[in-house]
DNA sequence: ACTTTAAGTAAGCCCTGACTTACCGTAAGC
DNA sequence: GCTTACGGTAAGTCAGGGCTTACTTAAAGT
């Protein structure tokens, strides 16, 4: 998997309402499918499905632990979504800055006209 | 619209393939819908769309000028997004953490359990 | 060994949303 | 004033994905 295809996948994994909702709930730590399904208000295999959409994007990590099985939030998988916003960020405010000089130049040559009439 | 809302929504209008590709689009500045359409492969109106809901999202900024309609990246839906990602990274690595300590309590008690036969 | 509990898989339904064509408003240029 | 380019809106189509029920696998307890 590419770097912008992991960044693909972790921005339309966490873009469904009940897929944030599982990392929102698992923010205290691991937890096991069947305490998530109880909290979040769908069915289990519903549940099952999304923490799997999630692991694959690298938002999850699972730790068979006997009969269950806990999910955990991924550092590095929130790290490299935060990098991609932060260069997203530096470009942004680059081409708005750039935008008002740009801006400031133009407002400048008007007011030259207006002076010179 | 609420915090939680509006990270809601940029998160939602993110997950689109076109819709980033747009946003890519816009890095180097602001830019005419016609211009958008002509690079992304869809028609018109589907980038105006597309556009509509990264607008609603505060995502993007738009100034008429003239004739044309500019779009711009808005600096600040980036930056809450960026703030919702921090938080959730602390969250997951406050939790990773405290996960490896258990663990290490646990494996501690059953070296001294196996010690002690 | 049998039951029970945890959890992933399969099949199917249905709704959201992305795209298209056709149409309408509006600002520039002649 | 009329045409032309830019761009948003409406209506309709269609595929993707989220949810459910039913089934399967696997580990623990008795």
């Amino acid at each position: 998997m590419t770097y912008t295809d992991a960044i693909s996948a972790s921005i339309m994994a966490l873009a469904d309402p009940t897929r944030r909702a599982l990392i929102d709930r698992l923010r205290g730590g691991p937890l096991p499918v069947c305490d998530l399904a109880c909290d979040i208000g769908v069915s289990r295999p519903a549940v099952s499905q999304h923490l799997r959409v999630l692991s694959d994007a690298g938002l999850l990590v699972v730790t068979p632990q006997g009969n269950r099985r806990l999910y955990a939030i991924a550092p590095e998988g929130i790290s490299q979504l935060r990098l991609y916003l932060d260069t997203l960020w530096d470009d942004a405010l680059a081409a708005f800055v750039a935008a008002a000089k740009e801006q400031a130049l133009i407002d400048q040559a008007k007011r030259e006209k207006e002076a010179s009439k």
